[in-house]
DNA sequence: CTGTTAGCGCTTTCAG
DNA sequence: CTGAAAGCGCTAACAG
């Protein structure tokens, strides 16, 4: 009463249809090089014993798995979900599977499983990196297994990179938002230690700035990406009343922001202007539909696939001259702005 | 300058440490086997020479990868991509990665994935099954590797599976809406040759005649599951002036639906009752808050992968006691009923 | 057209 | 404490 039956293989193919490996093999994967005699012989066998291939053998032997890691923070994170779609929508045409990690940006997390999916010979990684790994990283790149990084810059590590200009693109937006005449903007950060995070603060401080507006420390509050931060940054920004329009750095902390306005019978737009990064389903059903940064994100996963597997195919693993590839974020501009 | 440097590995380090290829093996797994001084020395080596650890012999020898595959719908719906944050959260705590793949519930598609996984080896495979690759699901049982079926039943499968209880859930939705004095419910369902669609669809109709309301065929609309099937729905169901509720099967479809009443101008909860399935972050962030039958999505994922992970390691696969573990979804009535 | 054999990287007896 | 050798499942080169 163990298992129902052992697994079969090509070998008892092969005694059962009184042939050898190599004919059952060929009868499997080149059935024009087999007489038919043989070939429907050895087929029956096969039908009867239910035998199903193992890949692990010519895994083994070609040092190829057709797989490749994707290391992201969460998929809790529409952000990462729809990227992790794209990823593996365009990876199956190709006929790679994803292997899929959710590092929680905990490094140590993020460490074992970069350790795991190279020993498990990952063709390829597609990695959001925190800043933690990259002797690891390089060593991973050593040993022949190309990495993409996605939404993340890594300083020092030569590898390609699919981004978006976040600096650019919230340069821009919160120039809009001054031009919609809001002066106090109130703006909950993600941590700097994320590339992304630096890169939105910048562009945020640098546009009040050339606007001829004064940074006011108190109207930046940093979160931590997850929903209860923004719930609870925005409680201290409207200990401002003066603040006239929040700007969340990401989609999970406007989610907190927002149920904290919400709580607190603050009316968007009327009230308080609202602009998020990201663009996640409910944005555009929301109501007020809520303005929003749009990164393209399943096209970011598309194209990270892409990436990888042209280098995996390749096989110039180099990195003499990476890709970096940007790409622009649009802002929508729907109701939650005045 | 093609691949930066060949994979490194065990043989080459053990003839660089001038040692057996055993030798340099125990000293990776079993230290303490090892006499210091060739321990050093090999430690050495493996520093010098960047080497990493390539899984795959072990693999094929133990036949054993710590691998799951799960295959789902599409992690563009919440209620999946949280089962396998579930899952993944779960499978990595005892050391097993995941293999995602979306089916977009395409018979074929699920069927190239079945056979591609089980061809890697998977140790376990979680899914939630279209019904049109039962042989092949049997055949891959049959083969020793376990199957938990989530979020579905699989008639005719004997397999484990973690639901949750659709029709009795919705048949109490039902009868609450009644009871809150709607009458004329338009209901969006999801096709009933989803397990879920048909269960969801009975419970519905059921309630209405143990209510002794009568059944209005215009007020029930098939849609896709996906968002735009939501939306076209919602505009035949707005046709009947007189429904005063809108009930929707899935996540997608109310995003959809809730669109196309922003678009008629049609107020919730004022003139018309909401309800879905399925709850989606931004249910409880939306203005009015969204009334849900919330499913335990984390949950479900966390639970089918213990199940399938206490299959493997118990190796008993003959299923004569499958489990079938169902869980409560409970009605979370916000502000979109009045 | 078919069979024999080597070998992918690793662990694990079995000897020494 | 260390080494030799078998073997996991498969393919491909070579021989017949």
């Amino acid at each position: 009463m163990k298992k129902i039956s052992k697994k079969m293989n090509i070998t008892e193919i092969a005694r059962r249809a009184n042939v050898s490996i190599a004919t059952v093999s060929r009868a499997i994967n080149n059935p024009e090089k087999v007489r038919k005699e043989t070939l429907q012989l050895i087929q029956n066998e096969i039908e009867k014993s239910n035998y199903m291939k193992n890949s692990l053998g010519l895994q083994l032997r070609t040092n190829k798995t057709y797989t490749i890691g994707l290391i992201h923070t969460s998929l809790e994170m529409n952000f990462y979900s729809q990227i992790a779609q794209g990823i593996e929508e365009t990876a199956r045409k190709q006929h790679y599977n994803l292997i899929l990690c959710n590092s929680a940006d905990d490094p140590e997390i993020e460490e074992k499983q970069l350790q795991i999916l190279f020993e498990k010979q990952v063709d390829g990684i597609i990695i959001a990196p925190t800043k933690y790994n990259l002797e690891l990283i390089k060593k991973i790149q050593l040993n022949g297994v190309p990495v993409c990084c996605i939404d993340r810059i890594y300083t020092g590590l030569k590898s390609d990179h699919v981004l978006v200009d976040n600096k650019i693109s919230t340069y821009e937006a919160t120039t809009k938002l001054i031009a919609k005449g809001y002066r106090h903007i109130g703006f909950i950060s993600a941590p700097t230690s994320l590339f992304t995070g630096a890169q939105r603060l910048e562009g945020f401080t640098s546009a009040l700035r050339d606007n001829g507006l004064q940074i006011d420390e108190d109207y930046i509050q940093f979160g931590d990406t997850f929903i209860d931060s923004g719930y609870t940054t925005t409680i201290k920004l409207i200990q401002n009343p003066e603040i006239d329009c929040i700007f969340c750095a990401n989609e999970l902390m406007a989610l907190g922001s927002l149920k904290a306005l919400n709580d607190n019978n603050i009316l968007i737009p009327t009230q308080m202007g609202f602009l998020t990064w990201d663009n996640p389903p409910w944005a555009q059903f929301s109501n007020p539909q809520i303005s929003v940064i749009a990164q393209p994100t399943y096209e970011m996963g598309a194209i990270a696939a892409e990436t990888i597997i042209r280098r995996i195919t390749s096989e110039i693993h180099t990195y003499e001259e990476p890709l970096e590839i940007t790409l622009h974020a649009k802002m929508i501009d729907r109701s939650s702005l005045c």
